[in-house]
DNA sequence: TAGCGTTTTAAACATACGTTTGAAAAATCT
DNA sequence: AGATTTTTCAAACGTATGTTTAAAACGCTA
C-alpha cells in the first residue's frame, strides 16, 4: 500500500468527510468521487471502509505518538525532581502541534474527527485506538499525576477527565469557535494560541 | 400524537440505541424491534427519522428550557447584586438534575446523546436546537458574565467553551467513566456527585 | 519491446435502509 | 350498537450502500 497518490487523496477526502459527516453517514462513493478516484480503490487498497476509518486515524496519531514517546523517554532519562504542571500540559499541546503537517490534511478537521470518535465511539474503532495508544497515553498521566502530589487518585482522576472534555470539545469545534470569535470579537487566533490559552485555564482547575 | 403507548416506547429505545450507536448508525428496524412496535409505527407518530431525533431532544430539552427559563427570570425579579461565580454554575447543574425522570430514560444516556448532536451535528439538529434553545442559553451567559467582570468579552467567550467542553465531554462519557472509576477506586460516585465535583473546577479555571 | 505484477476501471451483486400502501384491528364518539 | 376516526400491521417499493469481479490499463524490469 505504502503511500501512492490514490491512497493519499482517499485519506485527505475521507478525512474531511468523516469529520463533517460522521462515519456511517460518509459513503464510499462519496469519498472515492471527491478523490477523483475509483469506487474499488478504497477496497483494493484498504480491505474494507472499517479498516480506511483506521487508517485515517493511524496516520495522525502514529506519528503523533511517537513524538509523545520520545518526549516521555528524554525526560525519564533526565530525572531530575518532577516538573510543575504548566510544563507538562503544555508538552501535550506543542507535541500535538509538532506533528509533521505531511501526516494529515488539516489539524482542527482531524480533531473534529476525534470528537466524532469519542462520542459514537464505534466497537471497533474504540478497541483499535485503545490497543494502539494507550500505552503511551498511560505514561502522560502519570509525568501530570506526579504534578500534582497533593490530589489522590481518584480526584484526580475526574479532574483528568474533566481537563479532556475541554480539550476534545475545544479542538474539535475549533473552526466554529473561531468563526464566531473573528464576527463578534474580530480576533481570529490560531489553533496554536487557543490551545496555549487554555494551560492556564486547565492548569487552575488541576491545582484547584 | 401527545404520548401514547407506543410514541413513550419509541422515544425510549431511540433514546438508548441512538446513544449507544449515532444517529445514522441507528436502523428504525432495530428501533421499533427493541420499542416492541411496528416498523410503520414512527413515520406514524413522528413523519420521518429525523423528526424522531428532534422529538428524542425536545422531550428533555423543552422541560430543562422551561426551568432554566424560570429560574432566570425569578433572578432578574429578584435584581440585587451579582451572584458569585460558583452559584452560577451550581444553577445550571442544579437545574439539569431537576428535570422530570418522567421527561427522560436516563439523564446519562440522554448526555451521550447530547454529545453525539454536538459532535457530528447533523444539518437539521443543529438548526432545530439553535432555533429552539439558544435564547435561553445566551440568557444563562449573561448571568455567568456578571459574575466574572474582570474579564474582557473575547477571554470570557473562549472560557466558557473550556467549560462547556468539560460538561458535555464529562456527561456524555458519564458510563464509562464512572465504571472505570469503580473498577480502580472502588467508588461509583452519582452523576449529581460528579457535576457538583466539577463546579469548583471550572469555578478555578474561569476566574483565573 | 515483451512480459509480468500492480493498479484502475466499469459493472454487477447482495443487502439494508427509510418510506409508502392499503387493509385489518382497535378505540372513540353519537 | 353502529359509524367514524385512530392506530396497527404485513408487505412491498425504490434507493443507496459496501463489496466483489473480471477485464483493461499501466509501469517497471529484463
Amino acid at each position: 500500500m505504502s503511500q501512492s497518490k490514490t491512497v493519499v487523496r482517499i485519506l485527505d477526502a475521507a478525512e474531511q468527510l468523516f469529520s463533517e459527516k460522521g462515519f456511517a453517514e460518509t459513503s464510499l462513493r462519496s469519498i472515492t468521487s471527491q478523490a477523483g478516484v475509483n469506487l474499488a480503490a478504497v477496497n483494493y487498497h484498504f480491505g474494507s471502509k472499517k479498516a480506511l476509518i483506521q487508517a485515517v486515524f493511524a496516520r495522525f496519531l502514529d506519528p503523533f505518538c511517537l513524538l509523545l514517546s520520545a518526549e516521555l523517554d528524554r525526560l525519564d532519562e533526565e530525572g531530575g525532581e518532577p516538573r510543575d504542571l504548566e510544563s507538562n500540559l503544555s508538552l501535550l499541546v506543542d507535541t500535538v502541534l509538532r506533528v509533521e503537517p505531511r501526516s494529515i490534511n488539516d489539524l482542527s478537521v482531524f480533531m473534529r474527527l476525534i470528537g466524532i470518535a469519542y462520542a459514537q465511539s464505534q466497537g471497533h474503532l474504540r478497541h483499535y485506538l485503545i490497543d494502539m495508544y494507550s500505552e503511551v497515553f498511560q505514561r502522560y498521566l502519570n509525568l501530570v499525576t506526579a504534578s500534582i502530589p497533593h490530589l489522590n487518585k481518584a480526584e484526580l482522576y475526574w479532574r483528568v477527565n474533566f481537563m479532556m472534555g475541554s480539550l476534545m470539545f475545544t479542538m474539535s469545534s475549533f473552526d466554529a469557535l473561531q468563526a464566531i470569535s473573528e464576527r463578534d470579537f474580530q480576533e481570529k487566533p490560531s489553533i496554536e494560541v487557543v490551545l496555549h490559552r487554555m494551560v492556564p485555564f486547565l492548569a487552575a482547575g488541576m491545582r484547584r
